[in-house]
DNA sequence: GCCAACGTTGGC
DNA sequence: GCCAACGTTGGC
């Protein structure tokens, strides 16, 4: 069954638009060990959104999991995994944190309640919702 | 094993 | 630039 997520990047780290322009890409760098767990959970096909953090605060784009974790080779010590995503699309019209906060079903978002969590799980409702606020085609 | 100090992330 | 949240480190 197919999973959604939510990852964070800061664009002046890496950004949507190197990821577009890379297609496929590692997801490297994670050193926190609940946003690990949700990394090794990712199974191939699964869904996430690729969020701006810092500069943007916003959801830009859908990125696919096209490889399940694997030892994080930027890590010089420590477990830590990556997995590897494919630019999807970006979204028509990003969704802000604003109006992500602005919305009352949306308070349960672990982008809300977990500001600091870098890699986190969507409901299925959840995904839909936004996939919605920014007019995302299926 | 507890807890204070400190560092990092990320929003404002 | 500031501050809240929270993870990590180190003394006891």
């Amino acid at each position: 069954m197919t999973q959604f997520w939510l990852v964070k990047s800061e664009p002046e780290a890496f950004s949507w638009d190197q990821q577009v322009e890379n297609g496929v890409e590692p997801w490297t760098g994670v050193r926190n060990h609940g946003a690990k767990l949700n990394l090794k959970a990712m199974k191939l096909g699964d869904r996430a959104f690729f969020y701006h953090s810092n500069t943007g605060k916003e959801i830009v784009g859908v990125v696919e999991v096209v490889r399940e974790a694997y030892p994080d080779p930027t890590a010089e010590k420590g477990d830590w995994v990556s997995v590897d995503m494919k630019a999807v699309a970006p979204m028509p019209q990003p969704v802000t944190l604003a109006a992500i906060k602005a919305d009352p079903s949306l308070a349960e978002l672990a982008l809300v309640r977990q500001s600091r969590l870098s890699v986190m799980p969507v409901s299925p409702a959840h995904w839909q919702q936004l996939c919605e606020m920014g007019k995302w085609k299926t």
